[in-house]
DNA sequence: AATAACTTGTGAATGATTTCACAAGCCACC
DNA sequence: GGTGGCTTGTGAAATCATTCACAAGTTATT
């Protein structure tokens, strides 16, 4: 399979969100057309974001609604389930360990982690906070295939490393810096530091 | 100005971050190679992203850690605070409102609102949550220069009408879908289930 | 069975972003 | 004050992503 840009997956999702939601409203088919104006793409964009895959609709009609759902779930890897770690019970962390989206789109939180003894044992949601010195032994039991970063920025990389040698390929990073890792593992960041400065950039600017 | 592209900002907001910890460091000076290899991009992208706004290195030296500093806090709109609403106060704008990082980089958040009854006028950090009725009122009024809207998928784009024709400008949004606003009003999206998505995707498509 | 109205899938064209490569400038040292 | 070693700033080239444009396939209608 040839590379698939980062964008078009992103946009895949999108696509996937709007689908299901049609699927609620009794829609049985939609055009590469409607798919853009909700995704605020135009309908070429879908539809070669579609070809990199497959051709998965019918000239004249549009795309089957639950076969193209089903494909997109197919080619994102949602058919089965994920489980999730969380290193660092801060404030995000602990928001993303009961935050409901998740679950509800099959990403099982497992476990949270942290160092600090005063939150170790701490439960929430029948989820107990775990000391991260049993990190890399759970890791090896238990096989998870997602961990998020929600430590302070200063223990980050550390974690990081931690993670990758025991064995992670996937992680989710929300400390705002920019994480090293091998290129067999995939890094996501979430940067609102970053996000919120784009804003700031953009009102500052904003008359040309 | 010239259009600057969207990964040159976030880039901008990176170097800021490396400068910062570079100064604490007691660096005075600093390359664009070093920038670069802590930004994870290379080090003529680094000096092509700075040479939008102008030339801040010397040749043979690199760049004056504090004058840079300042250049980019410039750039970015930084030297002044914005003050920020959040509105939905479920989990993740509740995390929000108590997080550290925001005031710390010059975002204060100033106002959370929800809509329901339950939570309206219940105080975290010296912040009560307020009714949405009063939203364009307050906007009136107090003219806030960002909203993070972290309400329900189902409300968000409403809610996003309301704000928009109260005046706001700048958006940053929470909620899993794709939001419309018109082209003077600058939107960005942090949207978790499409990084975890992007993760699995990672995972299912591994081996080539 | 022919026509009209749609909509996909996809090469080719365009546009945007990143990387290359090097002249020009600066500093340190002899 | 000349030489060597660095590092910037920037056009040009290369790469990557999006948009265009249209042939080909589908359905509905008469």
């Amino acid at each position: 399979m040839r590379r698939i840009a980062d964008s078009t997956v992103r946009r895949l999702s999108l696509y996937l969100r709007f689908l299901e939601e049609s699927a609620q409203r009794g829609l049985v088919t939609i055009s590469s057309d409607e798919l853009a104006r909700r995704g605020g793409t135009t309908s070429a964009q879908v539809r070669k974001d579609l070809s990199f895959f497959g051709s998965f609709g019918k000239r004249g009609l549009g795309y089957s609604v639950p076969e193209l759902t089903a494909s997109l779930r197919e080619i994102l890897g949602l058919r089965r389930d994920w489980q999730v770690i969380i290193v660092g019970a801060g404030k995000i962390g602990t928001a993303l360990a009961q935050y409901r989206g998740f679950r509800q789109r099959g990403f099982r939180v497992v476990a949270v982690y942290d160092r600090d003894p005063k939150k170790v044992g701490t439960t929430w949601d029948s989820l107990t906070v775990r000391d991260m010195a049993t990190l890399e032994a759970d890791i090896a039991n238990e096989r998870p295939d997602i961990a998020v970063i929600t430590t302070p920025p200063e223990e980050a990389q550390a974690v990081v490393d931690r993670l990758v040698s025991a064995g992670m390929h996937a992680l989710l990073n929300f400390a705002p810096l920019q994480l090293h890792v091998p290129p067999d593992v995939t890094l996501r960041n979430v940067n609102m530091a970053m996000e919120l400065e784009g804003l700031s950039f953009a009102l500052t600017n904003r008359d040309r």
